[in-house]
DNA sequence: GGGGACCACCGTCATTTATT
DNA sequence: AATAAATGACGGTGGTCCCC
């Protein structure tokens, strides 16, 4: 179990999600290299993001626990970076991750509230069986569907020639600083971006200002809104990318978390039909 | 050192999904 | 319906490891 939860190990999904085609596609907790080279459509797989209570077993506490130790990194880690976590004795997990696709409507803390039930409900979501869904393949929602859904997915835009700092604290962590120069940059302005490897990147003019130039105007003008179009789609790419390593994380922390509840259940039947056998002697 | 296998990441295109 | 955004698929590149 434990490799399944390595970082990028490449466990087989347990809960063995449905290829649309029916071909020999993977299912989608397996690594992320494999998500990178392979066919696979992660349609049909109804993200579960929503796991922001997790129930435990009454006699599986400590087990679960086990399950959120920090040494077990990759369950509770995220792309960026280890999340702190917080475990009081009244069962509040507290995870500072902003923009994450399993974030809260709280910015950057996410609290996940666990509670002590016997309810075989345990990590209900938004996922249903096939047969739950007539059969019928659905696409997986997209990581902003996702998001929305979690209260957490608002999407700040920027507008044109202005400049928004956002400050929440010193020593945020995962705080986003956008520093734009607009000097003797042609055509565009260069963005500083204070997260993550992509420190820089090129911001053409807005659409609606004209680089007329004299000769082949509308070429030019053709040319320039395919760059634009070609770098909106590269950041798009990259956020997606950045969402779906993200997604993945999450599902693998969930497999593990039933993976735990599964053995905490199989060491509760044991000792109890020890309870149950009749004494030989 | 050279070469192959594997991995991670990226950019682009095509298609799907969401928004206006 | 038109447009924008999101995402799957594909091919390319660079890094690392291992074997010869």
């Amino acid at each position: 179990m434990e490799s399944m939860v390595e970082e990028n190990g490449s466990a087989v999904d347990p809960l063995s999600a449905g290829s649309q085609s029916g071909d020999a596609a993977p299912a989608i907790a397996t690594s992320v290299q494999s998500l990178n080279r392979t066919q696979q459509q992660t349609h049909h797989l109804v993200a579960s993001t929503s796991i922001v209570q997790l129930t435990l077993p009454t006699s599986g506490a400590t087990q679960v626990q086990s399950v959120i130790q920090p040494n077990q990194q990759s369950v509770i880690q995220t792309a960026t970076n280890i999340q702190p976590v917080a475990i009081s004795k009244g069962n509040v997990i507290l995870v500072s991750k902003p923009n994450s696709v399993i974030q809260t409507a709280q910015a950057s803390l996410q609290t996940l509230q666990v509670v002590e039930t016997g309810s075989d409900d345990s990590f209900s979501d938004s996922e249903e069986s096939p047969e739950q869904r007539g059969g019928i393949l659905t696409r997986r929602p997209s990581y902003k569907k996702i998001l929305n859904d979690l209260g957490g997915g608002e999407i700040t835009v920027i507008p044109a020639g202005t400049i928004q700092i956002a400050t929440q604290g010193e020593g945020v962590p995962g705080l986003h600083t956008l520093t734009m120069s607009n000097a003797a940059t042609a055509g565009g302005a260069i963005v500083q971006y204070a997260q993550g490897q992509d420190t820089q990147f090129f911001v053409p003019v807005s659409d609606n200002v004209p680089a007329y130039t004299g000769h082949g105007v509308v070429v030019e003008d053709a040319a320039r809104k395919r760059e634009l179009r070609l770098l909106k789609n590269r950041q798009a790419a990259r956020e997606c990318r950045r969402k779906k390593k993200e997604y993945i994380k999450c599902l693998e922390n969930r497999v593990a978390i039933l993976e735990n509840r599964n053995q905490t259940l199989i060491e509760e039947l044991k000792s109890l039909k020890q309870l149950c056998e009749p004494k030989t002697d």
